[in-house]
DNA sequence: TAGCATGGTAAGTGAATACTCACTATATCA
DNA sequence: TGATATAGTGAGTATTCACTTACCATGCTA
């Protein structure tokens, strides 16, 4: 009976490893990062991380490829898209990243490995960023046809709103330039500035008695 | 009478090597660069370097203390926010910025020092990227107290607009994003977005007849 | 043209650092 | 119980890196 549990199974150090790296590698980068301490914070010889990835390139690199916490967030978001529920899609978008997502190491990493030019840096930009816009564009594509939408270019303007979130969290997480505003106001602001930027505007000398009667526009070809 | 013009007055000197270490710097971050390579690159010795620079460190925070090329975009800015023109001032600040201002190796230097948590990065923050959202918020707060914008938090709405062309501009740097459209288009659709999302909407059931006129409402304090 | 401040370098040096080697400890099970 | 595979490490090693030393070269000016 050892008083230190010391021997785990290889699965379960590995993932402690890549969890330990994931931290410092966020903090620090790839070049700042030193295998030695990734050992000390997991515990570890650092020779045993060599028994597990052949060099600290293959160990950034898995840790680049895991998993992202996106789709979860997307499926729910899909399911608002298809009730057209235009301000409740732009408002859960903005909530969740405004809220904190991704969280300040992920934003660190995705940066780090921008910035560093690793290979795995475009498709962790794939998986992790540009799936919220394109789906984005192709919803405000759809509701342009649907005429509740003005005809911009739906991926400048899904660019823009996923801009205002994400250089908000930048800001936060590298410079820690928060604003006095609570989340739940900033998201506000967010979503109806750009509501207001969609919608359509009332036609000249019209009489308009409430925002929210719209005959949908004739249709043209949906891109989605 | 040498064939390689080697001996330089030493400012020029200086003046070469910070520059040769800003490009190296900004493409490989602080760690990522070697004092040997930027050596090499400024056509010097390594030993040079350090008779200049006490050490790396202070190489490095001589680059982020450089004159920020802000402030001349700024002071134009602030020219056509004094004649109230609201489309103007948001034009010239989006077509400067997605046009490619700052530049990439800029853009890099802000983000790594950032990252990496150098101390001058706060002041670097606040030389390039805060006086733009400043000025700005404190433009549209005055614009609402004339009644020509909505009452929408001015940080947040100043942090919305910088938001969709600083977010533009990194995609285009970090990952190569490109969008098909030209710089003139993206420009104006992030800026008609902006001006939709911040103009008054027209009181219920009114007669609207142009889109210009509006009566100032009652002045409130400004903030400026 | 001697003296001197300034511009410049070749050749180190000690400390890190990524990675290896040779080895021990523990679990599993035929 | 012992053979075997797996988990783990202390002590290197070759190399790289920021920085130093000891020295030479060049232009200026008294």
């Amino acid at each position: 009976m050892p008083l230190s549990p010391k021997r785990i199974a290889g699965p379960v150090r590995k993932a402690k490893i890549i969890q330990s790296a994931a931290a410092l590698f966020a903090r620090k980068g790839f070049n700042g990062t030193k295998t030695r301490e990734i050992a000390h914070r997991a515990g570890v010889s650092e020779a045993l991380i060599f028994k597990h990835f052949p060099s600290k390139e293959d160990l950034y690199a898995a840790i680049l490829a895991e998993e992202s916490p996106v789709p979860r967030l997307l499926s729910k978001v899909k399911r608002l898209a298809e009730q057209h529920k235009d301000v409740e899609v732009f408002s859960v978008i903005a909530r969740t990243v405004v809220g904190g997502a991704p969280d300040s190491d992920l934003m660190r990493l995705i940066l780090f490995s921008a910035l560093e030019n690793h290979e795995m840096s475009d498709m962790f930009f794939h998986n992790h960023i540009r799936v919220f816009y394109d789906f984005l564009a192709g919803y405000i594509q759809q509701r342009i046809d649907d005429g509740a939408f003005q005809p911009v270019q739906p991926l400048i303007a899904a660019r823009a709103f996923m801009g205002m979130l994400i250089y908000h969290r930048l800001l936060t997480v590298l410079f820690q330039a928060q604003l006095p505003q609570t989340a739940a106001d900033i998201s506000q602001t967010f979503v109806n500035l750009m509501m207001n930027g969609l919608k359509i505007p009332p036609p000249k000398g019209a009489v308009r008695r409430s925002g929210q009667t719209h005959k949908p526009r004739t249709r043209t070809a949906r891109k989605v």
